[in-house]
DNA sequence: AAGATATTTA
């Protein structure tokens, strides 16, 4: 057999292509002819077996080590971390001090600071190795300050990250990305901005590090138009990264034309097999309303994993389409993946939306005993959502006592919106003054309210409810929809018309309305939360932003094709009337992405069998503006922000994003 | 002789 210096060539070679069998076959005749007395063959394979995620081999190795040193504790922390197992790094780093008495060197320091990188709750860990770095000989070391820039950025701690920047005398690229993706991850836009035009060479990570910190933090359009002014430059797009992030800014724009060039991008760049890029496209098709499209690409992803699995029923589910979900669902367990939280919850949605229950609860059963899946408040929150639903009101009752969450304002909200559908006044009474004890952030479930108590001719408190709403009217967040015709997109608040085409788009609404009106249409004033007269009521109604949207479409788009509007605010009842009436009126199908589900409106009829009054059980206030937090997936609908800037944005988009000017 | 730092989707 070779000579050390050859097994050591094969021992790497094996790291650096991730070919163990060679590797393996050295270990067996290390083993055989004493050579592991010494630490340097042990060592690197222990980084082999890490490089090529053998995780096992790695720690029974480590562990039956005789004479471990600095470098075989460096390469095990680097397997373990590297292999997601950040917690257990953590947890045997104090051996090397005690048990092998060996002190962390700069290595160790780099990994450890990884580790806590990875954890975002170990801030206070890493504080502690942070200290004992600054005491050691190593302090100066500025890949572990590159790495400690990285951990403070990830634990949310921005100003330390920016503090261990400025103290690196000579910064390299590396560095600067950790922080500009510092600021960006954090919600410090400008911040990041500003460093980024400072760098003094940017690569392809700096890009994506700060265009996916605006697509993050809800602005597409500026993450787009970074994209493209990225594409300007000539950066040459070496990984898949960048554009699942721009696939993704088109998805929370919901600007379908957009994606498809993106899509085109990533055909032309050779990352159409890609499963990041996959996963982005699926998610993009759906979130833009061509649900068939998103299972074309999902059919296409050749290596699917568990997020492809999960983005493609959280899709069907979002669109109405529960069988689909679950038969993708049992596709999966076919395949051998094992669901995760997430895909539960889209499960669990997908029943509550078709009124599965049995089903249903025994997806939340199963979750917690097959898969030891701890559930969570959303996952309350769906089976809540599917009990209420469902007419299942006591049980709903009782489950919101009972589960280990305090209900939240999206829990009774969803109750007492069912006790409304499902007319159980009494209970609805009960839910209704719970309600009134919280100081709600959404300003309509009061309608709900003020609905709940007139039905019961409790007029004291029907007038203190009116009260508090004309006070919440002023903080109510502006409903305003947009529709993407391609080459431009528009945005419509409620009550306005400003467009070119105001004229035409009143005529058409009026037009349309003589016809609804002869259908047998009254408009359902109940939607209004002004207290004004009738006819200012149904004035209010008439310019909502998602007719106006509409009606744009109907006269702009390309006859034929479907109208695809998106709203901020969750469809008003009378605007969801309305738009089942237009669809049948004008012989197009016209789909709504609003912040609850996509209604598919076709043949007189809406695809989400006009439970649209359902639950608000998945909405979350967060900060000033009102974002959807729909079925635990934080990116739906970010736009927290409308793209008004898109008209501007798209005609070079065009001409940038597939093709150097 | 060997080990370390930045971008990512539901």
């Amino acid at each position: 057999m070779a000579h050390h210096s050859q097994l050591l060539a094969i021992l790497k070679a094996s790291a650096k292509h991730e070919t163990p069998s060679k590797g393996k076959q050295i270990h067996a005749h290390i083993i055989k002819s004493g050579l592991e007395q010494c630490s340097v063959l042990p060592n690197n394979l222990i980084h082999m077996y890490g490089k090529c995620g053998l995780l096992q081999n790695a720690l029974s190795l480590f562990d039956k080590m005789l004479h471990r040193d600095v470098v075989s504790w460096a390469s095990i922390l680097a397997t373990l971390t590297h292999a997601d197992q950040s917690r257990h790094a953590l947890a045997i780093f104090p051996n090397m001090i005690t048990l092998d008495r060996i002190e962390p060197d700069n290595y160790i320091f780099a990994t450890l600071f990884r580790a806590c990188a990875s954890l975002p709750e170990a801030a206070k860990h890493g504080k502690q190795v942070h200290a004992r770095f600054l005491s050691s000989p190593f302090s100066d070391d500025e890949i572990v300050k590159s790495a400690l820039v990285d951990m403070y950025s990830k634990c949310r701690l921005p100003d330390n990250a920016r503090r261990v920047f400025d103290s690196i005398p000579h910064k390299n690229c590396v560095c600067w990305t950790a922080m500009v993706s510092g600021y960006a991850r954090n919600g410090r836009n400008s911040d990041a901005m500003h460093l980024f035009k400072r760098m003094p060479v940017k690569d392809l990570f700096s890009w994506t590090a700060l265009i996916s910190g605006f697509v993050q933090n809800g602005d597409g359009v500026r993450g787009l138009k970074l994209f493209v002014e990225m594409r300007s430059e000539r950066v040459e797009i070496s990984d898949p990264f960048i554009l699942s992030t721009a696939v993704g800014a088109a998805s929370d724009l919901a600007v379908l034309e957009l994606g498809r060039q993106l899509h085109c991008l990533v055909v032309v760049l050779g990352y159409e097999s890609s499963i990041v890029v996959g996963n982005a496209l699926v998610d993009m098709y759906a979130k833009c309303s061509v649900i068939s499209a998103a299972k074309q690409v999902f059919d296409n992803v050749p290596q699917k994993d568990i997020f492809s699995w999960t983005t493609m029923i959280v899709g069907a589910a979002q669109h109405g389409q529960a069988e689909e979900s679950l038969a993708l669902f049992n596709s999966m367990l076919h395949a051998g993946f094992k669901p995760n939280d997430v895909t539960f919850i889209g499960l669990i949605y997908a029943c509550s939306h078709a009124g599965l229950v049995d089903q249903g609860r025994q997806l939340f059963d199963s979750m917690i005993k097959d898969y030891k899946i701890v559930p969570s408040l959303q996952h309350y929150t769906c089976l809540l959502d599917l009990l209420s639903r469902s007419g299942l009101l006591i049980e709903a009752e009782n489950l919101i006592q009972a589960m280990p969450f305090e209900p939240d304002e999206a829990c009774w909200a969803a109750l007492l919106s069912a006790c409304n559908h499902h007319n159980n006044t009494r209970m609805g009474i009960r839910v209704a003054d719970r309600l009134l004890l919280l100081n709600l952030r959404d300003p309509s479930v009061y309608i709900l309210l003020s609905n709940m108590y007139a039905g019961a001719g409790m007029w004291d408190q029907v007038s203190k409810v009116r009260k508090i709403m004309a006070v919440m009217e002023v903080r109510k967040q502006p409903g305003y929809s947009w529709i993407d015709l391609g080459k431009e997109s528009h945005t419509f608040y409620a009550g306005e018309v400003l467009h070119p085409m105001k004229d035409e788009i009143l005529g058409l609404l009026e037009e349309l309305g003589v016809e609804m009106k002869k259908r047998g249409y009254v408009p359902d004033t109940n939607f209004v939360m002004h207290d004004l007269e009738k006819h200012e009521k149904e004035a209010q109604l008439f310019l909502h932003s998602e007719r106006l949207a509409v009606a744009l479409g109907l006269l702009k788009a390309v006859p034929g094709m479907t109208i695809r509007v998106v709203k901020n605010l969750r469809v008003c009842g009378d605007c969801h009337t309305v738009l089942k009436l237009v669809c049948s009126i004008m012989g197009r199908e016209i789909v709504v992405r609003d912040a609850n589900r996509f209604h598919h409106f076709n043949d007189g009829k809406c695809s989400c069998g006009d439970f649209w009054s359902g639950s608000k059980a998945l909405k979350r206030c967060k900060g000033k503006a009102i974002t959807i937090k729909l079925l635990h997936l934080d990116r739906w609908c970010k736009c927290t922000k409308p793209p008004e800037e898109s008209c501007r944005m798209y005609k070079p988009a065009i001409c940038h994003i597939g093709c150097y000017p």
